[in-house]
DNA sequence: TCCCTGCGGGAAAGGGCTTTCTCTGCGGTA
DNA sequence: TACCGCAGAGAAAGCCCTTTCCCGCAGGGA
């Protein structure tokens, strides 16, 4: 590889001048090395080692991102808004994916820290793990007594900044608009019990069951991946359990999907027979037969706001931006089948009548 | 930042000692100092600088990635492949999203060469454009003449070794299980005519038909976008202009997915009135209702195959691994209507007694 | 006793670039 | 004519590591 002082020996000049010329340095150089210095960049094709350059400017400007799985249309959706910031203010962003494994999280932070990065943003459910949350607190307030700032999406830990989507609100909109519809017995497709999204809408969920007068027992809610044969997967486990079921939440899309293909594997029409929500609305909810009725989180501005909260400037308090779930109302929910709803009492009497037909 | 000297210095040793600890140096050093070392570390939270550490081993050991959009499913897919091989020898994967923007590939090629990666993979589509192909050719060239190693994948372009998707052979597939079914008049929603991959696969879509006494008149193909929209707004097109259509070949599923958004908007049945073949296989395909009928690639086993030319030996000759496409057929691709089929002939005889039907 | 060997540790030389500081030479002013 | 100031170029000092080379010392064999 052609190294700077190659250049600057073809050209005829010194290594310095080089650099002022490749870097368009705001001190003057005479046209004449200008061209010699531009020819000879050409004929070698030097390209300058990023890292030489990295180091000598130490000059911190890339940002450092931490998702679970960028190919994840949850996560896609906010590194586009990240990615928007960012390119505008001419940052570089180096992405990384943790797949949900808090060891290779904590792995990432040292990464990026030791790549210079000037900011953090953790992005994806945090996690009931004591010990866990605390190394993590502890890496980024270290990173942070050096001068780099840390913003988090959608995860209590961390003391700072935070974008926060409205899980809980999320949770509830979806119980409500389930118990609008008449369903009393309702399921429940979720993530991994051990991450904080999933007990937040699930908080919200159950607190809209029951302010209807409805209850939501744990042997209705099925723990699975976040992912479309996890919810596949629970659903068929929660279909097992309780064949009355008359409606499924699932916590979010990918699970939703999944649930539609048990739900079409076993020949039971949604919403005809049973109703199903999901949750984030990304893209292909729209696209599925029937469209998913979901709740939709603004992503797109969730990683804008997170990217500008770092990029900005800094506040002594911590900036905690909440942002709004909207329910978006398509094809997979509608009114609890005639048949549940004489079946509609708990009392056993009830059950048995149902039984019969 | 505490640095390495700042180490050494607080354990009483040199940097030369602090180095041979941190990164475990074969070198021995006696107990207590390393211990006195591991203290220091942990007491001052020390990172090392990547920079400073990439640029003092200039150790070329990350591979370089360009891909159109890792969020893209097809491009998630390879990646997941090169993600796999690249793990499993220790390697580090930068990846750029080029957005499918020529400029932007070869701004990144240079990005690339100048963190002194040790391969560079490209993926997805070339261009049918001389001067930019000339443009990157020269690029990689001199990349290659610097010792690094180069792949593609899905793309003419480069001269060295490659992995190829059997387009051409797809294309082929979908057009002979078309004409199999009996369908005459085919539309087409491709992609956008500039890149390979379209023309590639609509030769061999266009010889399966004509081997079968159709044909493909432009009029019967609708260019746009390689996604959804694109895909939902070419099908409008073909079926404003040709209302006989019979059959859609999508040349790819996101492009299908949208074909089929549009005919549930127009009230079409899928299969029943009109059949849609995809293209790539990509995991949601066999979400969508009904599941989508469609041309399988490997996709995670492209990404395997090049990143292992690529960190394998070298070898004089280039090599180019063709792999095969293969039809999976599921529910949106059905036997011609009857209606149609009754007007087969072109003869506008057959043409006005359909009309009167 | 002497020399050689080998071990544990430090000094110092890069690695390629940026940037400050210094120097030279020229034009302009007193 | 003497001096000042400035423009334009180069010398050199980092940036923070890794790794080679070298040194001192202790132990073992002759």
């Amino acid at each position: 590889m052609a190294t700077l002082s190659d250049v600057a020996r073809r050209a005829g000049v010194s290594p310095a001048t080089a650099s002022r010329v490749i870097n368009g340095s705001s001190k003057p150089v005479t046209d004449e090395l200008r061209e010699r210095v531009l020819a000879a960049v050409a004929e070698l094709q030097y390209v300058p080692n990023a890292h030489a350059q990295l180091l000598a400017r130490s000059h911190r400007s890339a940002v450092g991102v931490i998702v679970h799985d960028v190919s994840d249309p949850y996560f896609a959706e906010i590194t586009r808004g990240l990615q928007r910031v960012a390119t505008d203010q001419g940052r570089l962003l180096m992405i990384c994916n943790s797949y949900r494994d808090p060891d290779r999280e904590l792995e990432y932070v040292e990464l990026l820290r030791g790549h210079q990065v000037a900011a953090l943003i953790l992005a994806g459910s945090g996690y009931h793990d004591e010990a866990f949350t605390r190394q993590l607190n502890e890496k980024l307030a270290a990173y942070e007594a050096t001068g780099g700032r840390v913003a988090v999406i959608g995860r209590h830990e961390h003391s700072g900044d935070a974008v926060m989507p409205d899980n809980r609100a999320g949770g509830y909109l979806a119980g409500r608009e389930l118990c609008g519809l008449g369903h009393r017995v309702i399921g429940v497709v979720a993530g991994p019990r051990i991450l904080t999204t999933t007990t937040d809408r699930l908080a919200g969920l159950r607190q809209a069951l029951t302010e209807q007068g409805r209850d939501l027992p744990e042997r209705r809610i099925r723990y699975a991946e976040f992912d479309r044969d996890g919810g596949a997967e629970a659903t068929a486990r929660l279909l097992d359990a309780d064949p009355e079921l008359t409606a499924i939440v699932a916590l979010n899309d990918s699970m939703a999907i999944g649930a539609l293909a048990t739900l079409r594997a076993r020949g039971l029409a949604v919403p005809q027979q049973i109703s199903v929500v999901g949750f984030d609305d990304m893209p292909i909810a729209r696209d599925v037969t029937p469209a998913l009725t979901t709740v939709r989180l603004p992503l797109v501005d969730m990683g804008v706001r997170a990217m500008s909260l770092v990029l900005g400037a800094e506040v002594a308090a911590p900036r905690v931006e909440v942002l709004p779930a909207e329910l978006i109302r398509r094809d997979t929910a509608g009114p609890v089948p005639l048949a549940a709803r004489v079946s509609a009492g708990s009392a056993p009497r009830a059950r048995r009548g149902d039984a019969a037909s």
